[in-house]
DNA sequence: AGAAATATGAAGCCGTCC
DNA sequence: GGACGGCTTCATATTTCT
């Protein structure tokens, strides 16, 4: 497969042979969701429908199931001949286009009183006047037990937004009136400690519940450490490498294992087998979702992981075959892996062609053609010092064996690079930048510091690779996608969307850091996005009714995307590696409860 | 006070050898 | 199979500097 990588413009790749609309089974278009309650979606990998296959009498609940209206799908064939798939579509966009002017004008409105943290103007909205339904979905159930619990909040953090269960009596009262066992309120109580709000109490069991589901062994809420015991059981330890296979592989049908290579359901630059897979029926969508972490996790996590994101296999990927630092990551995603497609250019993907001004002093001993993981720490300038005079003692132009180990053993450690005759060098803020795939300057200025730039990029995607996996949403959404993006740290999926020409309709990201915030508002001012981009600081205060608001007034989410953090999952980390529970990869279980949530509210009958 | 600099291993994978 | 060694890892705690 030979990449070149001459084109400029995304738009011209075209990676099938064949010059056929391929249209994938998709979800119904978020803006007309609304008036079409009726859309089944479901995601079918591999079970594209080519234009050319379609009967008549299949083209016209093709196009209305996509979400335009039979009248327009029946005027748009007979313009364009049921030959034409591709120019049925466009002429179909270009009505909706025309309609939903008006509708589009509503929304801003509304959108307008979300970003001015005024909740009361969108409850006094007409959206609001939609009937809750009462499903079997325990997340409804507490949130429409909430409305007679609390106020609702501001959108800003507010001490008192959250309702706070002061006395352990009273919360495990009121789990038991929700329904819950006593074992089930109180173990949820000593997880998520005494100053839990019902929202998080509540968000837990459920959690835990689906995780027993799907799980008859799921430990009754593990204790601190909860893997380390079955490591040293001898049924989880893994067997010989049984060779390459592109997914992701079990031994003994419980433990994960990592592909060899790591490459996924496929990368542009290597050669693979054609992708398949069969998604378990509770991940379909809406919305898509793309969560991401590090690969390398302590045992069990990512079990733990893949039960709670609908036993969706994760899809490891090192970042090395994109450019030219290692990444290895896992991502478990309900996207279709057909027809994907890279950015281009293609970046460069070995250290030479990255870096050329280091290229004049590599010396041969070091062979290096990758960088390791970009992280959040640089090398000290005592260790670089310390490098240089070692290599200078030595007498001749080639150090002694035991200096060059040396020497190399700190380079892999660092990612030093040569800059100069014996000189070794950190990475600038800038390369790590570009290596990353984000735009030069993307972390720098607007008040943040070097340190603090070092460590938001070190907690970044890397921009190709997450493109790649997102690549295949273009075709779908012509006209844009509505995301909620989870732990959106820089922004990482919004450049990877732009860079793939998704318009960006709606955005909802949630971010802790200021200074990220401010990266991803900078960023989208600078590229003109036409969307609209609403931020919040704390993903643990996002809870269903705050969702179901935005959701009525954006038309739902497309794609729910974001890594949790992974503090405590990190090889790196030589002092709280604490797995899943620890202090900030629990966190997951919030990016899993807000998904699930989604799931739940685009599932409601209208 | 905030930024910068610095020191601080272990877990767990893989390949090799017997 | 298992012992062994090589290798990699989205970081934290503490001290020093400005």
């Amino acid at each position: 497969m030979d990449q070149n990588a001459s084109g400029e413009d995304s738009d011209n790749i075209d990676w099938d042979t064949e010059d056929e609309l391929e249209i994938q089974n998709s979800f119904v278009p978020s803006s007309s969701r609304l008036t079409n309650p009726d859309g089944e979606a479901s995601v079918g990998d591999g079970e594209a429908i080519s234009g050319t296959d379609l009967s008549h009498s299949k083209l016209i609940p093709h196009f209305v199931r996509m979400g335009f209206p039979e009248e327009l799908v029946a005027k748009a064939i007979e313009e364009n001949g049921e030959g034409n798939s591709e120019s049925i579509l466009e002429t179909l966009l270009t009505y909706s286009a025309l309609e939903n002017s008006d509708l589009q004008a509503i929304e801003n409105s509304d959108l307008q009183a979300i970003e001015n943290s005024d909740l009361h103007a969108l409850e006094n909205s007409p959206q609001q006047e939609q009937p809750v339904d009462s499903d079997h979905c325990s997340s409804d159930y507490y949130e429409n037990f909430m409305d007679d619990l609390s106020d609702s909040d501001s959108w800003c953090e507010d001490e008192e937004s959250t309702e706070s269960l002061s006395g352990k009596g009273k919360a495990l009262s009121f789990l038991k009136n929700m329904g819950y066992t006593m074992e089930e309120a109180s173990i949820a109580m000593e997880r998520c400690g005494p100053d839990a709000s019902v929202d998080e109490l509540t968000d837990f069991i459920c959690a835990a519940q689906m995780a027993r589901a799907a799980d008859p062994f799921f430990p009754e809420l593990p204790e601190q450490k909860p893997k380390r015991k079955l490591l040293e059981n001898g049924t989880w330890k893994r067997k010989k490498h049984r060779g390459y296979d592109n997914r992701t592989m079990f031994d003994d049908g419980e433990t994960l294992r990592l592909p060899n290579p790591m490459i996924g359901y496929g990368v542009p630059t290597e050669v693979c087998p054609t992708p398949h897979r069969i998604l378990p029926e509770a991940a379909m969508g809406p919305p898509y979702f793309y969560y991401e972490n590090v690969a390398l996790a302590p045992k069990g996590v990512w079990d733990t992981i893949k039960r709670f994101l609908y036993d969706v296999e994760p899809e490891f990927v090192d970042s090395k075959y994109f450019c030219a630092a290692a990444r290895k990551r896992g991502y478990v995603h309900n996207l279709p892996i057909n027809n994907r497609f890279p950015l281009l250019p293609l970046p460069p993907r070995t250290i030479k062609e990255a870096l050329p001004l280091t290229r004049r002093w590599w010396p041969a001993w070091d062979t290096r053609t990758k960088l390791n993981c970009l992280q959040t720490c640089i090398g000290s300038a005592k260790l670089t010092e310390r490098l240089r005079k070692a290599l200078e003692d030595s007498i001749d132009d080639e150090p002694a064996q035991h200096v060059q180990k040396y020497v190399m053993d700190e380079c892999r450690k660092w990612n030093l690079v040569w800059v100069g005759r014996n000189k070794l060098a950190p990475l600038e803020c800038d390369e790590v930048e570009m290596l990353l795939g984000f735009p030069r300057n993307h972390t720098r200025g607007g008040g943040i510091s070097r340190t603090d730039r070092y460590k938001s990029l070190g907690n970044s995607f890397q921009v190709d690779t997450v493109a790649y996996h997102l690549s295949v949403l273009k075709d779908m959404f012509p006209r844009g996608i509505n995301m909620l993006s989870l732990f959106s740290g820089i922004g990482g999926a919004e450049v990877a969307l732009h860079k793939l020409g998704v318009p960006l309709n709606n955005v909802v990201s949630v971010e802790k850091s200021e200074v990220n915030r401010n990266i991803v508002r900078g960023w989208w001012e600078q590229t003109n996005q036409k969307g609209k981009l609403i931020d919040f600081e704390d993903v643990t205060r996002l809870d269903g009714d705050r969702l179901e608001h935005i959701m009525n007034n954006i038309g739902g989410f497309d794609l729910v995307i974001g890594g949790s953090p992974c503090n405590n999952l990190a090889g790196s980390n030589r002092h709280h590696r604490d797995g899943l529970e620890g202090k900030e990869s629990s966190l997951f279980y919030d990016y899993f409860r807000i998904l699930d949530l989604v799931k739940c509210i685009m599932a409601k009958p209208l």
